[in-house]
DNA sequence: GACCTTTGTGTCAAAAATACACTTTGCGAA
DNA sequence: TTCGCAAAGTGTATTTTTGACACAAAGGTC
């Protein structure tokens, strides 16, 4: 303590937040169109917003997100802390402040979520202040607001570890999905080919699909089958086997 | 924003770090000893504080952990924030808070980090508000002063996954080691027993590690061969050969 | 019915994981 | 000096997993 006193930090808080979501084609992700104040241009941002007093993060995150999209009750996992002093110190970001904050001087620490929810039970709600939210393939994002484009690349970094480490991405399908579009998924996620036999067999092999009756109709070619997820053995999956590899 | 203005957040941010040591028998974590503020008790606590203005998030962190521990330029890891606004209610912290904060009342947010160090190269230095930092073996710590339980196994949860998926783990060791005690770190972070002949034959089969001349003396059985950990080696692997885990 | 597109399937070889027990070395005690 | 103790060090056989690879089946379109 001591001389330090004044030196400490009053920093405000805030909780941006990357949804993942997947048109079983391409990887998307949520933005909010925000316009520049000077005029006609828009750029891009996370939807993220301060959060209250007496607030936990988690929550706010939540609330952050249901306001800027409609987006209720996902399930967040933290990406981290993003602190740097200067990260909103890009003019168009620091204009954007000074037309929307109380005090647009002040700092501004974040901390970055992100989740996977299925683009087909969602369209976004554009919310009151923000243009637009928005789904953006994700090779299409270029430069973001702030250090968004840090936090973004962050949560995909975070989301292809889990993804090697444990078979999730069953929230960015529909419910009864094929196994060639969990393929095509796996692939937009990690950027990489996978080989479909191998693939196939690896995903059957974990036993966590239900195969169902049900086929594609109307497909120009040989019909797909279609399965779910079957979260019992998920879960039971999780317990057993999946602490112990490497060793 | 609107309405929203008088529930913004005002907190503090601080910085909390677990420092892992080994001492080639059991995994120790650096804590900090306080006196409670009625009387003879201590009570432990990760060496953190509050940061600065203008500071960025790391720097800070290590800037804490130096006037704490002494310990100088370690590579923190992030484990997350945590923000729960009860974090600080327990009447004890609350004593605490109250006899060494300028506002006690104050939320504190606070960012968790992680490091490695040997605890050979290391005796830490006390310094003027702790009552001491020193090592303390993992299975004997019980609780700890606010969240700092949680930050804890938070950061032993990233190190044991960290550690499956890459070797790491040798900033824990002295220069020159056995296999032997690297078998035991091993289990000490991951907490089960390893086959010796498996981890041996898997640990070489990297080709990170080189023999050299030198063995033990003065032990009172057959003595263990040193080798030492080539950085060179490591980082060309990191980068061919260890992003495809999985597919 | 010819053609196009995507689904779905099997095998073989190489590499990796697992389980498992005895000999070696050096010290200390009898 | 030898006997015992404690930890180091070493190899094999079996099973499992990975990775590479090509062609027939189904259904629609023209």
């Amino acid at each position: 303590m001591h001389d330090k006193m004044n030196h400490e930090l009053n920093p405000r808080i805030s909780a941006d937040c990357v949804i993942f979501g997947f048109d079983l084609n391409t990887l998307n992700v949520l933005l909010i169109e925000r316009e520049t104040v000077v005029g006609l241009d828009t750029y891009k941002a996370l939807p993220g917003d301060l959060i209250f007093e007496d607030e936990p993060l988690d929550t706010a995150a939540n609330r952050v997100l249901n306001e800027l999209t409609g987006l209720e009750d996902i399930y967040l996992e933290q990406v981290g802390a993003f602190g740097d002093p200067d990260r909103l110190s890009k003019p168009q970001d620091r204009a954007w402040l000074k037309a929307v904050r109380q005090d647009p001087d002040a700092r501004v620490i974040t901390i970055g979520y992100y989740s996977l929810v299925g683009m087909n039970n969602y369209v976004p709600q554009p919310a009151s202040f923000a243009r637009a939210a928005t789904w953006i393939p994700i090779e299409e994002i270029g430069e973001l607001a702030f250090d968004h484009r840090e936090i973004l690349d962050g949560a995909l970094k975070k989301l292809k570890e889990k993804l090697t480490v444990q078979p999730i991405g069953f929230n960015l399908l529909p419910e009864k999905f094929t196994l060639s579009q969990l393929h095509r998924l796996y692939e937009a996620i990690l950027g990489v080919e996978l080989d479909k036999r191998n693939f196939r067999r690896k995903m059957l092999k974990m036993d966590i699909l239900e195969s169902l009756e049900e086929r594609q109709e109307g497909v120009p070619h040989k019909p797909s089958q279609f399965y779910k997820f079957n979260e019992q053995k998920y879960h039971d999956l999780l317990k057993t086997g999946f602490d112990n590899f490497g060793f």
